[in-house]
RNA sequence: GGAGAGGUGGCUGAGUGGUCGAAAGCACUGGUCUUGAAAACCAGCGAGGUUAACGCCUCCCAGGGUUCGAAUCCCUGCCUCUCCGCCA
């Protein structure tokens, strides 16, 4: 969420700021909104200050053995009175809370101008694209059968995978290689968390209540979601707290499965694991302190960076264009590993800083000093990596031409010091 | 699933209709004292809204209700803990 008090000072400023999103806000109704907020809350503040003053007279009064009810019938219209201007109060203010939560971050100086991914602006490119003098085999075919969709349909539907063997083997070390890599290398906590929130966590991090139809709801009682991204539990550890300045940073990294419902990605991606309702993912994140946001994106991206350089998979870094940018981020750098198959790059990592965005839905503060008044933290996060992505950038960049999968350094101790998988032979 | 207890400031914990945004202790901050530290003593110390500011208002899990007045009484919900049962 913005700042209610500077999108009052000026939301035109803030209006034209959004329009590098590509977005046309409406302030016609916020202006009118806001004009009846000040006056009711004008109206209801003082109508409960007359009934304080009244009541504390008539409790002194009583306390002197004094007759009340002379005074008791003074005052009791301004309890009607309130109770209908304090409604309507209510109502306003609901309502322009409502449409905060609504308006997106506002995206930082330097994210490119642009509507869509054909205008994210490409920073970097990493690593040797392979040259195959073999036609390569996308994920699915050089797994051999051991990545099974159909098998994921009888059980679940589309979008859903069964793995098996030696692949489902390789899929777990890469999750193993990645924990490890973040926590003993880059100084994060690990950290295990639920895969199903409520709606107050949901609502911290953004995803709520404008993405409804992206997640999974279950049918309880009570509103519960299944996690779209370690993200949502992870930057809640810390809702309503006020933490010391000693404490931050904080870095967490959770390995946690996804849940997303792709709606409005018909026909996209179908093909073997890409786009999946249940992925695995490694996630960073941050919460620091304001000043040292920026910096903070630097290192997260660069841990993540670490994962597909050691693994020797050619990348490149984007910077999305305002378009492009999640609704809850100041600015996002997507990292993108190759795809010999697609010939192209494809997202694995999208890493984000959101400032106080969403610390301010989720009210995540720090003390800047003892004594001193909390104010909002910066919360940063990004993948590192999406396993399954990962996994099909390995069986693809690594893959030779008798079908076997070469295995880098650092994922060998894994799978028991192979330095190669030989899946033309599983079968 | 059955039975009970409870949710108060960073923590412990008092408060059962008025002067309570809230005792006391701990923690923390500043000071006195000390070569330094500790101890002792003195002082300070919740969060939010609104306002140009003084100030005013709100908040004792959440939402309703009773009342001139609610942390305190009533209703609903959520959560936590204990015991029994069941269970990975």
């Amino acid at each position: 969420m913005l700042d209610p008090k500077s999108f009052r000072q000026n939301p035109q400023a803030v209006a034209d700021a959004l329009k590098k999103r590509g977005m046309d806000l409406d302030l016609s109704q916020y202006t009118a909104l806001e004009n009846d907020r000040r006056n009711l809350q004008l109206e209801t503040e003082n109508l409960q200050r007359l009934r304080k003053e009244a009541s504390t007279e008539i409790g002194a009064a009583r306390a002197r053995g004094e007759d009340i009810q002379e005074l008791v019938d003074g005052v009791q219209h301004v309890g009607s009175q309130l109770n209908a201007i304090q409604n309507e109060f209510r109502k306003v203010r609901d309502e322009l809370a409502a449409f905060l939560l609504t308006i997106p971050n506002i995206p930082d100086e330097s994210v490119p101008d642009g509507m869509d991914e054909e205008d994210n602006e490409v920073i970097a490119e990493v690593g040797e694209i392979p040259n195959f003098n073999f036609e390569v085999k996308d994920h699915v075919d050089v797994a051999q059968g051991l990545i099974d969709t159909d098998l994921a349909s009888k059980l679940t539907g589309s979008r859903f995978s069964v793995i098996k063997g030696p692949v489902a083997r390789l899929h777990r070390a890469l999750t193993q290689f990645m924990l490890d890599t973040h926590v003993q290398q880059h100084g994060y906590e690990e950290i295990y968390v639920p895969y199903i929130v409520h709606r107050d966590s949901m609502e911290g991090t953004g995803q709520l209540p404008k993405f409804e139809d992206d997640l999974f709801r279950l049918d309880t009682e009570q509103p519960y979601y299944l996690i779209p991204t370690a993200e949502v539990p992870v930057t809640n550890i810390h809702r309503d707290e006020i933490l010391s300045l000693n404490e931050l940073p904080k870095k967490y990294v959770a390995h946690t499965p996804c849940f997303r419902s792709e709606a409005g990605s018909y026909g996209k991606d179908t093909r073997g694991i890409f786009r999946q309702h249940q992925f695995e993912k490694v996630e960073l994140v941050h919460i620091v302190e304001p000043s040292k946001s920026w910096q903070a994106l630097d290192e997260l991206l660069s841990h993540a960076e670490q994962i597909l350089k050691l693994l020797d998979l050619p990348y490149r870094l984007v910077t999305l264009c305002g378009g492009d940018l999640g609704f809850s981020a100041s600015k996002t750098i997507d990292i993108e590993v190759w795809i010999p198959s697609q010939n192209r790059y494809r997202e694995v990592s999208s890493c984000s800083n959101f400032l106080d965005f969403q610390a301010r839905r989720a009210h995540i503060r720090y003390r800047p000093q003892v004594g001193q008044a909390p104010e909002l933290a910066h919360t940063l996060n990004g993948s590192g990596l999406a396993v399954g992505r990962t996994l099909i950038a390995l069986l693809e960049n690594l893959q030779d031409v008798n079908g076997r999968i070469y295995i880098p350094e650092v994922l060998s101790g894994y799978l028991g010091g192979i330095d190669h998988i030989n899946l033309s032979s599983e079968n």
